[in-house]
DNA sequence: TGATTGTATGAAGCTTTCTTCAGTTTTGGA
DNA sequence: TCCAAAACTGAAGAAAGCTTCATACAATCA
């Protein structure tokens, strides 16, 4: 048959003549397109179904409900991203630490600036019932290829840990996301993969140090809630 | 007249008597309350009434719509996080670099950290309509500051501009959301606390150097799309 | 106390959206 | 050419949510 053992969020039936593979591809990318143009909360079936040149009908053939177009839209992108991830990661094994991090953070920025449409439309739906949980799962891939790569490093970083390069994932997609957010020219972008490498390479030099950068500042009391 | 005028936003009615206060303060209680228990696009405006203890048509007293509602929660936890961002930046004028980056990097955790279900519940409506508007006028009323306050510094930042200033602060809010949305135990807010002063302090000593930090590395080809 | 203004109620109208399914069209192999 | 399987259609059922408004209760003050 052409069903699969479906957890109401699998595809309901896989194309098998050339021109549903086309359709669902269109309703792929129209879901995409009335994500930007209306937003999620105005992303309904009819409209994904009208933009993309077919009946409702046709949508509910291989995706279950609503949610399951989502969901499909989100954890591609992300299983590309983190793919991207995952090669650099391996790409950079053994060499020094600070060109290991260059080739992530700019493996990182390209894999979401590639489609730019894609990235930002999927932050609205990363937030939303499912959306957490993809997420976080696709981090902790990358966070995992990007830790078994600095452990090759040459040099020594003492406070290496999950945390640590948790931290450093966070921060590139925070900065990235920022970027984006602000409608990022190419110059924006070119800007971003330079700092970007700028601000791990030197978190992961700071990591090596012993101890703690700078303490000899004044400590000063202040106020810990305001 | 008790009427405001109304952008569709403001609220309806602004409360007179004490009790009406307190409904007012229920419902604002109650929408957070519902975002994390139901999520976003399970909050109904019975949901909130009825959680809060009220009617819906009192909701709706003060309240024009549902959106006014989530919009006004935002606004007010962005509002609580910009202006504790300020103070602190205001702190740290004219002290060493290192400090004033710790200032500010505690007082934002600490400021996000304080209501921890609010910061959470938030990130569900900050990619909604008007969520981003919001989030970045916030974000560029703290990105002012730091950039005001950095520029006090005793020590020559010379690539201090616009864009590094909002690369840190997307920094900390990246790694922040990322550590509040692992549910983060008291013992990784302190770690957060600690490894974001340190992430800011190493890349702003980085932006002191004159030039990149390692080009010496061997210069890889590299797939710009995958 | 009586009048006025403030506050609360919640059933019901209206709209929007999801999803189905009986029927039609298209495809590709026999 | 013919037909069974694959795709497609779109009207309509069913559910859910937003918002209003006529009504009722409460507070304040002359």
């Amino acid at each position: 048959m052409a069903h699969n053992v479906q957890g109401a969020f699998e595809p309901r039936k896989t194309p098998v003549q050339a021109r549903s593979a086309v359709t669902v591809e269109a309703i792929f990318e129209a879901t995409i397109q009335v994500l930007l143009s209306h937003g999620a909360d105005r992303l309904t079936t009819t409209r994904v179904a009208e933009r993309a040149g077919v009946s409702v009908g046709t949508l509910y053939q291989y995706y279950p409900n609503k949610q399951s177009l989502l969901f499909a839209v989100l954890e591609d992108h992300l299983g590309k991203v983190s793919a991207a991830v995952e090669v650099a990661c391996e790409h950079g094994r053994h060499k020094p630490l600070a060109a290991m991090v260059k080739e992530v953070a700019e493996a990182f920025v390209d894999a979401k600036m590639e489609r730019t449409d894609i990235s930002l439309a999927l932050y609205q739906i990363a937030a939303e019932v499912d959306g957490p949980a993809l997420v976080k799962r696709a981090g902790e891939r990358s966070r995992k290829a990007l830790e078994a790569m600095l452990r090759t490093a040459p040099e020594a970083v003492p406070q290496l840990d999950k945390f640590a390069t948790q931290m450093m994932f966070s921060a590139m997609a925070g900065t990235t996301r920022s970027v984006l957010e602000a409608e990022a020219s190419p110059a924006m972008v070119r800007k971003l993969r330079e700092h970007l490498v700028l601000l791990c390479q030197s978190y992961m030099a700071a990591l090596g140090k012993p101890r703690r950068y700078v303490e000899h500042a004044p400590i000063q009391p202040h106020a810990a809630t305001f």
